[in-house]
DNA sequence: CGGTTTCACATACGTTGTGTATGTGAATTG
DNA sequence: CAATTCACATACACAACGTATGTGAAACCG
């Protein structure tokens, strides 16, 4: 157990991520103190200023995390079922959905990101979600399936309607009731993107 | 020019509202200061906390303005241009897009709104874009154009894709080469609700 | 090994902004 | 015309951010 300079670091800012995620969360990007941020695990602004440069910047490093998680989950989701191309794609849009049904997901990376880090193309962490959207499209176009469209706009524009579905879902009165309408209607706006396709 | 007291009031609350739409439209929600926001109407926070109860007031009165003036305009347009039900469902969908290219629109209705309000679907003034989608697609299944789909999930579906694809579109480079693709890919999503559609 | 430097984090301070409690003067009412 | 309302101004208390400065332990070096 050396417990090396670098590592002290990074188990520091590990903690302020996880403190920022549970914060950020439950009370707000904007109603989080980070004075009691930081004592929640210990530590001073001092370690947060040094260790992000300031509030936003722990929010970024946080949006980061999540956004990889709901990514790496989604992949991994559309694994495990087979399936071909056109379907990983629904999958993975579906899976987005059910990801963004938490608080977490909603305050942090819907509502809070945006409106404190600007729009998601602009992130540095470039969206994972987004890229892995991408890479389904661009093998379908490949291989013809899709009829012939901006492969960036089309993604932009499926995530957008999962997402904001998303919110709308989680804030029904019985969420378990509307996601499976959500869940429909999104598979049948993808659906229009096929070439061919009977209902 | 009598000037009664409700008259005087409503000015107060339209020049408020005024400020509002320019200050958070450029320097966003959280850096707008109260303090100098009434004073360049010449008031002080009096009158704001008297008219609108606390800054989130006075954005939801911005917000609520916003909004109306985009779904007006997008019925105006939609009625301007002919056309049956589906292609003012089209319509209305570019005018929404094209209604949030604006920075003012951006900035307040698609970011800071739902950071600070939280998700459209609870706002009191009820997202007018979103009722006419709505009314739309309603006018639309009544007729069995588009497959047996929950209206409400479709139009939030569909507005979620306008609005975001018109994030990305002013967040690019070139915008104006980059939009016709976003109204194309939202064009073909549409149609995925069609029940018949030969391209 | 001992002195020096680095640096991750803590402490202290100034500034700004929100919300509220209270004051005030003009318009309304009887 | 005296009394009251009320739209708005003034004054205050408190919270939070960012920065400037301090500190002690680890790393470096001869």
């Amino acid at each position: 157990m050396a417990a090396r300079r670098a590592e002290m670091m990074a188990e520091t800012r590990a903690k302020l991520i996880a403190a920022g995620r549970r914060a950020f969360a439950e009370k707000g990007y904007a109603a989080t103190s980070m004075d009691d941020l930081t004592a929640a695990v210990g530590l001073t602004r001092g370690a947060l200023y040094h260790n992000f440069g300031d509030k936003r910047g722990l929010l970024a490093a946080v949006v980061d995390q999540v956004d990889e998680e709901m990514a790496t989950r989604a992949a991994a989701e559309a694994e495990r079922r087979g399936g071909d191309d056109w379907e990983k794609l629904l999958i993975e849009g579906v899976a987005y959905i059910e990801a963004a049904m938490t608080p977490e997901v909603q305050r942090i990376v819907l509502l809070d990101g945006p409106a404190v880090l600007g729009d998601p193309s602009n992130w540095p962490s470039q969206n994972k979600c987004l890229a892995a959207t991408m890479d389904c499209l661009a093998r379908l176009a490949g291989t013809g399936r899709i009829k012939p469209v901006s492969i960036e706009a089309a993604a932009r524009l499926l995530n957008g309607a999962a997402l904001n579905a998303a919110l709308w879902v989680a804030a029904s009165e019985s969420p378990d009731a509307v996601l499976p309408e959500a869940i429909e209607a999104f598979t049948h706006l993808a659906s229009g993107l096929l070439v061919r396709e009977p209902a």
